[in-house]
DNA sequence: TAAATACATTAACATTTCATTAAGAAATTT
DNA sequence: AAATTTCTTAATGAAATGTTAATGTATTTA
């Protein structure tokens, strides 16, 4: 019975991650062990992992902010949080980076077995577009969501925050075609409430303002709904 | 803003299961409270949940065996555990039916809503509405209702509100057949009463507006039954 | 260390969209 | 003719959206 499944385990705590990291091999999962968050991000990018198990409290560079780092790069690897105490406001703060799960040390090693797997096993996600793709052409714009950059063919160029990149990859990925509210909220802001609504807004309005280069370009609102990106 | 999301919530202590509903309505859930499992497996299949959150102790049937009850019929719906004790059993058995996640009671209000965001996000609706057609043709107009826009063939353009929407689809759906008054209300307005037919008439008004743009499409209304849509 | 920068959120106010209700006319049924 | 149902326009208030500015918070630069 292989499993296959690679797990970037990072752990400050040498013989706690030892004995871990063995208790995982045995149950047929590679594991990869860091030490600390700075270890743990080059890890993460020399290899493809399934699933990252990360201690919140590390020196150098704590589990919440390599989590971050994770999530910047890459929006839907399982993360599962480990804190010494129940610490709520670190939980709280994992969930909205976007935590599948967390366990509260000292935690039963048959349990976070049976973590793994129901993480693992989940239904291969029905995914809204999941794509790899980064360049991106429409109206007279061209736009790269790796490097953030949106240039218009007369020569302007933007330099996109994050925040906007990713709704305006978003809008392009779904060209012509609505954008549905909850679902940009849930996938870019993590929640969708009151006050991620009104930021979304604000969002729309810069995009809007960029794409005024292109006066044949539109984001409509579908009231209720969402946005569309169209042309003419 | 609204999440529309429905929760089945089964907990025997009528004291805990009001207030956890009470907090989970607050935060724009809707929340249907079942005491015991017989009852919890009655309302799961008389309407359509988005979640599932299950206490294991309940007299009658208890929460594991109502959990394989209902993944019997659903394989996807979340599952959420609420354990009185931390029973390891009950949670590996809870894994084991295909539970998504698990809480030891007494849990913080607040952490329970981060995992029921956070499984409902990884879960995109399963959503009928995208297998659903939305785009159809009649007369001299098309007709997108997912982007709820009504197109003549001259150009003329006009974006519908949710209602006539609505409204004109189940027209369209029963073209030039007889669509009954009461359904119509009871779907689109979710009751059928006096007011609600006087804004029903309001709105076939409008949608007779649109429609003027073609002169052999009509709206024909028979008395005391409903309304028709036909041609010539 | 202080100032500057970048970014996201929140506030504030304007505008638009939307559903309901009101009100009177017209049509239909009895 | 009386009662009921439908038709249509307009008024109202609530909710959603548009937009700019202010606030807060890190990070970077000087």
């Amino acid at each position: 019975m292989k499993s296959n499944k690679k797990i970037l385990l990072v752990e400050d705590d040498p013989n706690f991650g030892r004995i871990l990291k063995d208790y995982l091999t045995i149950n047929n999962y590679e594991v990869s062990l860091a030490v600390n968050g700075i270890e743990g991000f080059e890890k993460f990018n020399r290899s493809d992992f399934d699933l990252c198990i990360l201690d919140i409290m590390m020196p150098f560079k704590d589990g919440l902010t390599l989590a971050k780092e994770i999530r910047e790069v890459n929006e839907i690897i399982p993360l599962i949080f480990l804190t010494a105490k129940n610490l709520k406001d670190d939980v709280l703060k994992g969930y909205k980076i976007g935590a599948d799960d967390y366990l509260t040390k000292p935690f039963d090693s048959e349990i976070l077995l049976a973590k793994i797997k129901s993480i693992l096993n989940r239904k291969p996600n029905v995914n809204i577009e999941e794509t790899d793709t980064f360049e991106f052409e429409f109206g007279e714009f061209s736009f790269n969501s790796k490097l953030r950059i949106l240039t218009h063919k007369e020569g302007n160029s933007f330099k996109l925050s994050p925040k906007e990149n990713q709704l305006l990859k978003m809008l392009v990925l779904n060209f012509d075609d609505l954008l549905p509210r909850d679902i940009a909220l849930n996938k870019i802001w993590r929640d969708a409430n009151y006050f991620t609504s009104r930021s979304m807004d604000v969002y729309i309005a810069k995009l809007r303002k960029y794409l005024d280069n292109d006066p044949s370009l539109k984001i409509i609102n579908v009231h209720g709904e969402g946005f569309r990106l169209t042309k003419e």
